[in-house]
DNA sequence: CTAATTGTTATACCTAGAATATAACAACCA
DNA sequence: TGGTTGTTATATTCTAGGTATAACAATTAG
């Protein structure tokens, strides 16, 4: 798993990492059922924090990304409750619609980014 | 100009303020060329300090959306850039999709929520 | 059995950002 | 002239992010 972060970011590291994650996940470089390095040896790696890592995890797992178990670690486990996905999904892309269409994004243009990110990421 | 903000909300009243501005500007509640509230109106209608609107709308002008005259206040003054603007979307977009795939929201989906939010906020 | 590693929790500390509170300035307008 | 505009400056409080240790029970490897 190939994970960068920016330090000069105004984005949390936390954050960052979880992006990563969704993105590996996304993209099946990690698979369901694998498991993601420990707290510990993914902090070594990318010289942060070991509760840096922790957090991003814990909300992975409170968020329905990861189980953790004792003698695996975190595993890729996903939760799929549609209703509440598309509920999330819509609340998120809200404001960002919102500043497309003051910006003159048109329905097609926009609809088309989501098109190549989907190609890009799946 | 209707402006609701949750102060128990973890996001920033400023960053609230700035989604409830580009609402009201897709929405055409707000029409370019119109002004908004003077920073000083704003923040005593809403109940919160008179720096917290001034940044929003920095920021807001900033990025394209006011410009500020000394004689007219804050206008709506879009700065259409469209390359910029399609470029800016796709990194906002690209964690949100990601975070979709895994849970296994589907492309068409996805561009139906687009389509809603659209119709919601045009 | 022992030693090391796992996730987790707790505590303390530092820094940066968010928000508030005054205050002042020049420019504008009634 | 007096009030309002956007803007800037300074100071304070509070919270979140990040770091640093430390400890715990559970698990795993040697």
């Amino acid at each position: 798993m190939y994970i960068e972060i920016d330090f000069n970011s105004d984005e949390a590291i936390y954050v960052q990492l979880r992006n990563q994650i969704f993105m590996a996940i996304a993209t099946s470089q990690i698979k369901e059922g694998e498991s993601l390095p420990s707290v510990r040896a993914l902090a070594d790696t990318i010289g942060v924090n070991m509760h840096t890592v922790n957090k991003a995890y814990s909300t992975l797992r409170q968020d329905g990304f990861l189980k953790v178990d004792r003698r695996r670690g975190a595993v890729v486990a996903i939760d799929i409750d549609k209703l509440t996905s598309m509920e999330k999904m819509k609340a998120y892309l809200r404001p960002l619609i919102a500043r497309g269409i003051c910006k003159g994004l048109t329905q097609e243009e926009i609809k088309e980014l989501v098109d190549d990110l989907y190609d890009e990421l799946s």
